[in-house]
DNA sequence: GCAATTTTGTTGTATATACACTTATTTTAT
DNA sequence: ATAAAATAAGTGTATATACAACAAAATTGC
Protein backbone atom coordinates (compact mmCIF):
# COMPACT_ATOMS: atom_id res chain seq x y z
CA UNK A 1 0.00 0.00 0.00
CA UNK A 2 1.07 3.67 -0.72
CA UNK A 3 2.17 5.98 1.94
CA UNK A 4 0.05 8.83 2.52
CA UNK A 5 0.14 12.04 1.26
CA UNK A 6 0.46 13.72 4.29
CA UNK A 7 3.67 11.13 5.53
CA UNK A 8 5.14 11.57 1.73
CA UNK A 9 4.74 15.48 1.94
CA UNK A 10 6.47 15.32 5.36
CA UNK A 11 9.14 13.54 4.04
CA UNK A 12 9.78 15.74 0.79
CA UNK A 13 9.77 18.84 3.66
CA UNK A 14 12.68 17.66 5.43
CA UNK A 15 14.90 16.32 3.02
CA UNK A 16 13.82 19.25 0.43
CA UNK A 17 17.48 21.47 -0.61
CA UNK A 18 15.54 24.07 -2.73
CA UNK A 19 12.73 24.53 0.14
CA UNK A 20 15.77 24.42 2.70
CA UNK A 21 17.70 26.59 0.79
CA UNK A 22 15.12 29.69 0.31
CA UNK A 23 14.02 29.41 3.34
CA UNK A 24 17.47 30.27 5.15
CA UNK A 25 17.30 32.68 2.15
CA UNK A 26 14.54 34.76 2.91
CA UNK A 27 15.53 34.75 7.01
CA UNK A 28 19.33 35.83 6.35
CA UNK A 29 18.53 38.12 3.44
CA UNK A 30 16.36 40.22 5.79
CA UNK A 31 19.04 40.55 8.63
CA UNK A 32 20.86 41.98 6.19
CA UNK A 33 17.91 44.15 4.41
CA UNK A 34 17.37 45.20 7.88
CA UNK A 35 20.72 46.53 8.50
CA UNK A 36 21.41 48.10 5.16
CA UNK A 37 17.58 50.04 4.84
CA UNK A 38 18.91 52.54 6.65
CA UNK A 39 21.50 54.07 4.11
CA UNK A 40 18.89 53.31 1.56
CA UNK A 41 20.56 50.43 0.11
CA UNK A 42 19.79 47.08 -0.84
CA UNK A 43 20.97 43.94 -0.50
CA UNK A 44 21.05 43.35 -4.62
CA UNK A 45 22.58 46.98 -4.83
CA UNK A 46 25.22 46.03 -2.17
CA UNK A 47 26.05 42.75 -3.60
CA UNK A 48 26.33 44.56 -7.20
CA UNK A 49 28.63 47.34 -5.54
CA UNK A 50 31.19 45.21 -3.91
CA UNK A 51 31.13 42.92 -7.29
CA UNK A 52 31.75 46.11 -8.88
CA UNK A 53 34.57 47.59 -6.43
CA UNK A 54 36.32 44.26 -6.36
CA UNK A 55 36.72 43.96 -10.05
CA UNK A 56 37.70 47.95 -10.52
CA UNK A 57 35.40 48.00 -13.67
CA UNK A 58 33.51 44.93 -14.99
CA UNK A 59 30.98 44.65 -17.87
CA UNK A 60 27.22 43.86 -16.93
CA UNK A 61 27.60 40.37 -18.78
CA UNK A 62 30.26 39.83 -15.96
CA UNK A 63 28.76 40.41 -13.24
CA UNK A 64 25.67 38.18 -14.62
CA UNK A 65 28.30 35.56 -14.81
CA UNK A 66 29.84 35.88 -11.46
CA UNK A 67 26.76 36.18 -9.42
CA UNK A 68 24.99 33.57 -11.40
CA UNK A 69 22.08 36.73 -12.09
CA UNK A 70 20.36 37.24 -15.65
CA UNK A 71 21.99 39.92 -17.68
CA UNK A 72 18.51 41.50 -17.78
CA UNK A 73 18.37 41.24 -13.88
CA UNK A 74 21.59 43.21 -13.33
CA UNK A 75 20.47 45.56 -16.34
CA UNK A 76 17.85 46.68 -14.33
CA UNK A 77 19.36 46.55 -10.89
CA UNK A 78 22.57 49.06 -12.62
CA UNK A 79 20.13 51.26 -13.68
CA UNK A 80 18.93 52.40 -10.01
CA UNK A 81 22.92 52.20 -9.16
CA UNK A 82 23.26 54.97 -11.96
CA UNK A 83 20.36 57.06 -11.21
CA UNK A 84 21.82 57.41 -7.63
CA UNK A 85 25.22 58.19 -9.46
CA UNK A 86 27.07 55.21 -7.75
CA UNK A 87 28.23 53.76 -10.49
CA UNK A 88 30.15 55.00 -13.73
CA UNK A 89 29.47 53.89 -17.15
CA UNK A 90 32.46 53.39 -19.22
CA UNK A 91 32.35 53.10 -22.88
CA UNK A 92 34.56 50.46 -24.59
CA UNK A 93 36.12 50.06 -27.89
CA UNK A 94 33.16 47.32 -28.73
CA UNK A 95 30.43 49.11 -29.27
CA UNK A 96 28.52 46.52 -27.70
CA UNK A 97 29.85 46.76 -24.27
CA UNK A 98 30.82 48.86 -21.54
CA UNK A 99 32.05 48.67 -18.28
CA UNK A 100 31.09 49.84 -14.85
CA UNK A 101 32.89 51.33 -12.06
CA UNK A 102 32.31 52.94 -8.70
CA UNK A 103 31.40 56.69 -8.49
CA UNK A 104 33.39 58.59 -5.72
CA UNK A 105 30.03 58.74 -4.54
CA UNK A 106 29.56 54.58 -4.61
CA UNK A 107 32.70 54.76 -3.11
CA UNK A 108 31.85 56.52 -0.33
CA UNK A 109 28.85 54.22 0.28
CA UNK A 110 30.06 51.31 0.13
CA UNK A 111 32.86 52.79 3.35
CA UNK A 112 29.62 54.26 5.20
CA UNK A 113 27.49 50.78 4.84
CA UNK A 114 30.45 48.05 6.05
CA UNK A 115 29.93 48.66 9.31
CA UNK A 116 26.35 48.00 9.15
CA UNK A 117 27.64 44.98 6.86
CA UNK A 118 29.71 43.42 9.93
CA UNK A 119 27.21 43.72 11.96
CA UNK A 120 24.51 41.57 9.54
CA UNK A 121 27.30 39.04 9.36
CA UNK A 122 28.01 38.57 12.84
CA UNK A 123 24.04 38.30 13.94
CA UNK A 124 24.29 35.99 10.90
CA UNK A 125 26.89 33.90 12.06
CA UNK A 126 25.54 33.97 15.76
CA UNK A 127 22.18 33.03 14.59
CA UNK A 128 23.01 30.24 12.01
CA UNK A 129 26.66 29.19 13.23
CA UNK A 130 29.30 29.17 11.05
CA UNK A 131 27.39 28.93 7.20
CA UNK A 132 30.77 30.20 5.68
CA UNK A 133 32.59 26.52 5.76
CA UNK A 134 29.16 25.63 3.51
CA UNK A 135 29.41 28.49 1.58
CA UNK A 136 32.75 28.01 0.38
CA UNK A 137 32.06 26.25 -2.50
CA UNK A 138 30.05 29.19 -4.06
CA UNK A 139 32.65 31.49 -5.43
CA UNK A 140 32.81 34.81 -6.77
CA UNK A 141 35.25 36.58 -9.16
CA UNK B 1 47.16 54.44 5.45
CA UNK B 2 43.80 52.76 4.60
CA UNK B 3 43.15 49.77 1.84
CA UNK B 4 42.28 50.57 -1.49
CA UNK B 5 38.57 50.06 -2.52
CA UNK B 6 39.40 47.20 -4.40
CA UNK B 7 41.10 45.05 -2.31
CA UNK B 8 38.63 45.63 0.63
CA UNK B 9 35.87 45.00 -2.00
CA UNK B 10 37.45 41.50 -2.98
CA UNK B 11 37.44 40.55 0.67
CA UNK B 12 34.12 41.36 1.47
CA UNK B 13 33.13 40.13 -1.83
CA UNK B 14 34.71 36.67 -0.50
CA UNK B 15 33.25 36.30 3.30
CA UNK B 16 29.90 38.15 2.57
CA UNK B 17 27.44 35.46 3.74
CA UNK B 18 24.57 37.07 1.81
CA UNK B 19 25.90 37.24 -1.09
CA UNK B 20 27.32 33.77 -1.25
CA UNK B 21 23.74 32.59 -0.15
CA UNK B 22 21.85 34.42 -2.65
CA UNK B 23 24.19 32.98 -5.08
CA UNK B 24 23.79 29.46 -4.27
CA UNK B 25 20.25 29.93 -3.79
CA UNK B 26 19.98 31.38 -7.67
CA UNK B 27 21.60 28.40 -8.87
CA UNK B 28 19.99 25.75 -7.22
CA UNK B 29 16.56 26.89 -7.56
CA UNK B 30 17.12 27.22 -11.45
CA UNK B 31 17.83 23.16 -11.03
CA UNK B 32 14.52 22.72 -9.45
CA UNK B 33 12.99 25.26 -11.90
CA UNK B 34 13.64 23.54 -14.62
CA UNK B 35 12.72 20.08 -13.12
CA UNK B 36 9.42 21.41 -12.72
CA UNK B 37 8.61 23.21 -15.47
CA UNK B 38 6.99 20.99 -17.78
CA UNK B 39 4.56 20.65 -15.03
CA UNK B 40 3.72 23.92 -14.98
CA UNK B 41 4.86 24.31 -11.39
CA UNK B 42 7.06 26.64 -9.69
CA UNK B 43 9.50 26.06 -7.07
CA UNK B 44 7.69 28.41 -4.49
CA UNK B 45 4.38 26.63 -5.69
CA UNK B 46 6.00 23.22 -5.01
CA UNK B 47 7.23 24.16 -1.55
CA UNK B 48 3.71 25.55 -0.64
CA UNK B 49 2.02 22.25 -1.88
CA UNK B 50 4.61 19.94 0.11
CA UNK B 51 3.88 22.24 3.26
CA UNK B 52 0.47 22.32 3.15
CA UNK B 53 -0.07 18.34 1.95
CA UNK B 54 2.70 17.70 5.08
CA UNK B 55 0.27 19.72 7.19
CA UNK B 56 -2.40 17.93 6.30
CA UNK B 57 -4.31 21.24 6.38
CA UNK B 58 -3.05 24.98 7.36
CA UNK B 59 -3.82 28.62 7.27
CA UNK B 60 -1.97 31.21 5.36
CA UNK B 61 -0.56 32.33 8.39
CA UNK B 62 0.59 28.83 9.52
CA UNK B 63 2.14 28.87 6.47
CA UNK B 64 4.19 32.10 6.46
CA UNK B 65 5.30 31.75 9.51
CA UNK B 66 6.61 27.95 8.83
CA UNK B 67 8.45 29.09 5.85
CA UNK B 68 9.12 32.81 6.99
CA UNK B 69 7.13 34.26 4.16
CA UNK B 70 5.15 37.18 4.64
CA UNK B 71 1.77 37.01 4.66
CA UNK B 72 0.93 38.56 1.12
CA UNK B 73 3.26 36.47 -0.43
CA UNK B 74 1.52 33.31 0.72
CA UNK B 75 -1.91 35.50 0.28
CA UNK B 76 -0.52 35.49 -3.51
CA UNK B 77 0.72 32.69 -4.30
CA UNK B 78 -2.16 30.76 -2.89
CA UNK B 79 -4.22 32.46 -5.00
CA UNK B 80 -2.60 31.47 -8.24
CA UNK B 81 -2.62 27.57 -7.04
CA UNK B 82 -6.35 27.81 -6.22
CA UNK B 83 -7.13 29.19 -9.84
CA UNK B 84 -5.64 25.74 -10.63
CA UNK B 85 -7.70 23.98 -8.52
CA UNK B 86 -4.52 22.65 -6.88
CA UNK B 87 -5.49 23.95 -2.52
CA UNK B 88 -8.91 23.80 -1.59
CA UNK B 89 -9.93 26.41 1.16
CA UNK B 90 -11.54 25.03 4.31
CA UNK B 91 -13.76 28.00 6.49
CA UNK B 92 -13.56 27.81 10.00
CA UNK B 93 -15.24 29.16 12.98
CA UNK B 94 -13.03 31.97 13.29
CA UNK B 95 -14.34 34.03 10.21
CA UNK B 96 -10.83 35.81 10.23
CA UNK B 97 -9.51 32.17 9.13
CA UNK B 98 -9.84 29.85 6.74
CA UNK B 99 -7.44 26.90 6.07
CA UNK B 100 -5.79 25.30 2.75
CA UNK B 101 -5.57 22.01 1.90
CA UNK B 102 -4.47 19.90 -1.33
CA UNK B 103 -6.95 18.83 -3.64
CA UNK B 104 -6.91 15.47 -5.46
CA UNK B 105 -5.92 17.21 -8.11
CA UNK B 106 -2.50 18.48 -5.58
CA UNK B 107 -2.43 15.03 -4.67
CA UNK B 108 -1.92 13.66 -8.38
CA UNK B 109 0.40 16.53 -9.20
CA UNK B 110 2.28 16.13 -6.10
CA UNK B 111 2.63 12.18 -6.85
CA UNK B 112 3.49 13.08 -10.65
CA UNK B 113 6.15 15.56 -10.05
CA UNK B 114 8.13 13.74 -6.80
CA UNK B 115 10.35 11.71 -9.49
CA UNK B 116 11.42 15.10 -11.17
CA UNK B 117 12.27 16.47 -7.62
CA UNK B 118 14.63 13.30 -6.64
CA UNK B 119 15.89 14.31 -9.95
CA UNK B 120 16.97 17.65 -8.86
CA UNK B 121 17.92 16.54 -5.24
CA UNK B 122 20.68 14.29 -6.84
CA UNK B 123 21.70 17.05 -9.35
CA UNK B 124 22.20 19.55 -6.43
CA UNK B 125 23.80 17.36 -4.36
CA UNK B 126 25.95 15.77 -7.02
CA UNK B 127 26.67 19.83 -8.18
CA UNK B 128 26.99 20.90 -4.52
CA UNK B 129 27.85 18.03 -2.19
CA UNK B 130 25.69 17.36 0.91
CA UNK B 131 24.25 20.95 1.57
CA UNK B 132 21.62 18.99 3.76
CA UNK B 133 24.47 18.81 7.00
CA UNK B 134 24.39 22.68 6.57
CA UNK B 135 20.72 23.09 6.08
CA UNK B 136 19.62 20.94 8.66
CA UNK B 137 19.40 24.16 11.31
CA UNK B 138 16.78 25.20 8.96
CA UNK B 139 13.69 23.40 10.10
CA UNK B 140 10.53 23.18 8.77
CA UNK B 141 6.37 22.20 10.22
C1' DG C 1 34.69 39.51 -48.27
C1' DC C 2 30.52 38.24 -46.80
C1' DA C 3 26.80 35.36 -44.86
C1' DA C 4 25.87 32.94 -40.68
C1' DT C 5 26.57 32.74 -35.93
C1' DT C 6 27.61 34.56 -31.52
C1' DT C 7 27.81 38.07 -28.11
C1' DT C 8 26.07 42.11 -25.52
C1' DG C 9 22.83 44.74 -23.84
C1' DT C 10 17.78 46.07 -23.49
C1' DT C 11 12.67 45.60 -23.34
C1' DG C 12 8.35 43.04 -22.55
C1' DT C 13 6.20 40.13 -19.46
C1' DA C 14 5.62 37.10 -15.51
C1' DT C 15 6.59 35.31 -10.82
C1' DA C 16 8.48 35.79 -5.93
C1' DT C 17 8.96 38.58 -2.44
C1' DA C 18 8.54 42.40 1.25
C1' DC C 19 6.59 46.44 3.61
C1' DA C 20 2.90 49.56 4.74
C1' DC C 21 -1.78 49.99 5.14
C1' DT C 22 -6.66 48.49 5.46
C1' DT C 23 -10.66 45.81 6.93
C1' DA C 24 -12.92 42.38 9.46
C1' DT C 25 -13.03 39.77 13.44
C1' DT C 26 -11.62 38.21 17.88
C1' DT C 27 -9.60 38.73 22.38
C1' DT C 28 -8.48 41.37 26.40
C1' DA C 29 -8.84 44.65 30.19
C1' DT C 30 -11.40 47.18 32.89
C1' DA D 1 -20.41 45.10 28.38
C1' DT D 2 -17.71 47.72 25.88
C1' DA D 3 -13.55 50.15 24.36
C1' DA D 4 -8.86 49.01 23.13
C1' DA D 5 -5.57 45.89 21.46
C1' DA D 6 -4.36 41.99 18.77
C1' DT D 7 -4.87 38.86 14.89
C1' DA D 8 -5.89 37.23 10.02
C1' DA D 9 -6.25 38.08 5.54
C1' DG D 10 -5.94 41.00 1.57
C1' DT D 11 -4.36 45.39 -1.42
C1' DG D 12 -1.20 48.82 -3.09
C1' DT D 13 3.31 49.47 -4.36
C1' DA D 14 8.17 48.45 -4.98
C1' DT D 15 12.27 45.48 -5.74
C1' DA D 16 14.56 41.06 -7.38
C1' DT D 17 14.49 37.85 -10.51
C1' DA D 18 13.98 34.95 -14.95
C1' DC D 19 12.78 33.93 -19.74
C1' DA D 20 11.82 35.24 -24.44
C1' DA D 21 12.44 38.26 -28.04
C1' DC D 22 14.98 41.93 -30.03
C1' DA D 23 18.66 45.08 -32.08
C1' DA D 24 23.30 46.18 -32.71
C1' DA D 25 27.85 44.84 -33.13
C1' DA D 26 31.57 41.50 -33.46
C1' DT D 27 33.38 37.01 -34.77
C1' DT D 28 33.73 33.00 -37.57
C1' DG D 29 33.89 29.97 -41.60
C1' DC D 30 34.19 29.45 -45.84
Amino acid sequence: MAISMEMQALEVSKSCIVARLRKLNREVSAIYEDCFRPFGLTVAQFNLLISIGAHGEASPSRLAKVLSLEKSTVSRNIEKMHAHKWVEVIPQGDKRVHTLALSDIGEKLVEEVLPAWRIAQQKTEKTYGPLTDLLNKVTFV
